[in-house]
DNA sequence: GTTGATTGGGCTAGTCTCAGACCATTGATG
DNA sequence: CATCAATGGTCTGAGACTAGCCCAATCAAC
């Protein structure tokens, strides 16, 4: 990586992840793992999520099914219905983290945090530059209070919100497509990470101090914050690489 | 995109971009604006760029053909034979900017702004964080070193070079990549900017300060020096703007 | 109940894309 | 000058994907 090809690489890199089937289904699991989607919630409309998704109707119809063969959706017809969440993320039992780490690979992880730290970093950096809106400092304000107020069953889609809507509210999609495309990528890691009180305390100061300093509009700050927030997930699993 | 929705438009969006034709041509003028492929040289045999590309070599000649036409290719056969890049980027000319500007549209320009402000800054501030070994060290002070001789016709090439290797030393293909889609989203705009000596060397100072701080493992002081830098990019940019 | 709007279920014809094989050209090498 | 390896040029049959259409089920409203 060190050398000129680092960048052929990087940009002769492949065009498409995969066929528009595994895509999709990788997209949807992205809105239901991440909570986009609560749990009994359901999807938008077949017809309307096609043109989103910018696919045909019978390649989402094939997507769907397949997650519903997986348990992660109910399909009901007729009016009212629709594709309704059941997935319940499960709760971390001894074990899950060691066995997702191994199934990730360790160049993998490593890339992800790293992805995700410089992401995020720069998402907070940004949006604690610019003037915030009343409107916008709110919407952040009720999210950390949400998320404070969760239970554990909701924390971890809480938690995603409130990270989300950082990068969200910097205004740029490309940036928030970059921030849930991180956040995905370790949020099989998160939901194996046992929740523990005293972890939890220690996210929600973290949590305030991140708020705090985009609030004050202190850049540096409100890096530090989010770099000292993440690096503690961080320390946790790079234990398990040794 | 204050609203709950924020995230159902981040994460619900088009599986992909166009078909494979258009995100091939797309690719492939990313490799040869950002100079990773530079003028006189030529681009990886077609099977081996298919399979890089994960598509079919059809697909990628359709591909190759339309670049060629569209001036950008010289594709000949033989031993030796290849598609050699004929682009030089054109000299900027007076209006070429705002045209360009408002080609893109304010939206589109201030979300790839934002972006590439975020993940230069993060990967800056992590490749400062991370002990630097000695030849990453080296590869970064080269890259500086080339810059800083460059001659106005290779200067965005060495530019492009430098600023991808502080995302490309942090080991992280994902930030590589999206260090990389930055960069090219600005690239017509950085094309269409005139040199102007006293510009060229204000840049080579705070790219002085970025290395010094990197080297010195301050991710603060990382972070500050390319938000400086492509602030000023930025508040030239906005000036059209209004 | 009947109706009507909304939603999933399914079919078809046509286009896009692919894998693989084979042909044509070039030019360094012996 | 003949050879041959590397490379672009071309064709074909199969599979993936799409757009558009109509059918079937459901349930609130009347």
């Amino acid at each position: 990586m060190l050398d000129e090809s680092a960048r052929l690489m990087t940009v002769l890199r492949p065009v498409r992840a995969g066929n528009a089937f595994e895509e999709t289904v990788e997209r949807l699991l992205q809105a239901i793992k991440l909570g986009v989607v609560a749990p009994g919630e359901k999807l938008p409309p077949e017809r309307e999520l096609a043109v989103r998704l910018g696919i045909s109707r019978v390649t989402l119809r094939e997507a769907i099914r397949a997650l519903q063969e997986a348990g992660y959706l109910d399909v009901r017809r007729g009016r009212y219905g629709g594709a309704f969440v059941t997935y319940v993320p499960p709760r971390p039992a001894d074990g899950d983290l060691r066995r997702v780490v191994a199934d990730m690979g360790t160049a993998d992880l490593t890339d992800a945090l790293t992805f995700r730290m410089a992401v995020e970093c720069g998402a907070a950096q940004v949006l604690a530059g610019t003037p915030l809106t009343a409107d916008r400092r709110a919407v952040l304000e009720r999210r950390l209070a949400d998320l404070n107020a969760a239970s554990l069953e909701d924390y971890r889609r809480l938690d995603t919100a409130f990270h989300l809507s950082i990068a969200e509210l910097t205004g740029s999609p490309l940036l928030a497509a970059a921030c849930a495309d991180a956040r995905l990528r370790v949020s099989d890691l998160l939901n194996a990470i046992p929740m523990l009180q005293v972890n939890l305390d220690h996210a929600a100061t973290q949590h305030r101090a991140i708020v705090a300093a985009v609030v004050a509009g202190d850049p540096d700050a409100a890096r530090r914050a989010v770099a000292e927030h993440l690096e503690g997930t961080a320390a946790l699993l790079r234990a398990f690489l040794s």
